[in-house]
DNA sequence: AGTACATCCTGTAGCTGCTACAGAAGCAAG
DNA sequence: CTTGCTTCTGTAGCAGCTACAGGATGTACT
C-alpha cells in the first residue's frame, strides 16, 4: 500500500489531480490510515494509469466513466469500447481537420506579413469590413 | 447605431459574448440609450468582428489585446504582429502534431477491436501494466 | 389605453479538467 | 525535539464563454 506521492509518481498522475478523481467518483474512495493518509493498492495504482491513459488519448471524463463501466461489466463489452473509441476517434479528426484550416489560414496571414512596411497585411486583413 | 442584437448578427460575435468583452476590457465600453441599453457604431462592430476572426484564428484573449493595442499604436507594428503570428503559429502545429499523434495510437487501438469477440484488445491495452 | 411579445439589463453561477493555494496536521530522520 | 517533507481539507482560480433568474424597456397591434 502506497501514499498518494508513490501513487502520482506510480501512475503518472498528478496527487491534486487523484484527490480530484476521487472527489468526482473517477476513483473509488482510497482507503485510509488511522490518521486519514489515503493508501492505494496495486489495482488502485492501475486503475489510475487506466484513466491517464484515456485522457492522454483525449476521452473526455464522462467517456473514461463509461469505459471504467464497461471494463467492469462481465459481458463482452467491445462492441461498446469499440463504438466509443470511434465516435472520439471522429472528434479528433474533426479537431483535427479543424486545426489544420486554422493552421493554413494562419500561415498565410503570417507570411504576407513583410516586416518592414509601414502598413501589416496581416493586420488590415484582421480589420478589413468584408470577410472576402 | 444599433443595438446589441443586431450588433451580434453583424459582428458574429453572440451577445452574452459582446457583454463579456465589455466587462473584460477587450471592447470599450458601449455608449447607452437613456434607459441603459447598449448602442453601438460601425467601428464598434468592425472591432467585434477583428475580435471574433482572431478568436476564430486561435489567439488568446491576451493576444487580443496585443493586437488591439498594435492596431492602435500609431507606429508600424508589422513585426510585431508577425512575431506575435508565428509564435501563436507555432502553437498551432505543436498542436496539430499532438493531436496527429493522438489520432494515429487511437485508430490503431479502435482497429484492433473487432466486435464480437469476448476480450476487448483495446480495454485489454488501456488496462495493461506496462505502458509497452 | 391595454396587452402581448421580443429584446435588453445586471448579476451570478456553471461548464471542463484540472491546478494552486492556505492553514493545519502527521511522519521520519538525526 | 526539531527540521523538513508529505499529506490533509476546503476553497478559489484558470480560459472563454454560456446560461440562467428576475426585472425593465421597447414595439406592434387591437
Amino acid at each position: 500500500m502506497h501514499p498518494i506521492g508513490a501513487a502520482a509518481r506510480m501512475s503518472g498522475v498528478n496527487i491534486e489531480t487523484i484527490r480530484y478523481y476521487e472527489r468526482e467518483g473517477i476513483v473509488p474512495r482510497a482507503t485510509r490510515t488511522p490518521s486519514g493518509r489515503r493508501l492505494y493498492a496495486g489495482e488502485d495504482i492501475a486503475r489510475l494509469r487506466f484513466v491517464k491513459r484515456c485522457r492522454d488519448l483525449g476521452f473526455s471524463i464522462p467517456d473514461i466513466r463509461t469505459l471504467l463501466d464497461l471494463s467492469a461489466g462481465s459481458d463482452a463489452p467491445c462492441a461498446d469500447v469499440k463504438a466509443l473509441g470511434e465516435r472520439h476517434l471522429r472528434g479528433v479528426r474533426r479537431k483535427l481537420d479543424e486545426l489544420g484550416k486554422l493552421e493554413r489560414a494562419l500561415a498565410e496571414l503570417v507570411n504576407r506579413c513583410n516586416t518592414g512596411r509601414t502598413d501589416c497585411p496581416m493586420l488590415d486583413r484582421l480589420l478589413a469590413d468584408s470577410n472576402a
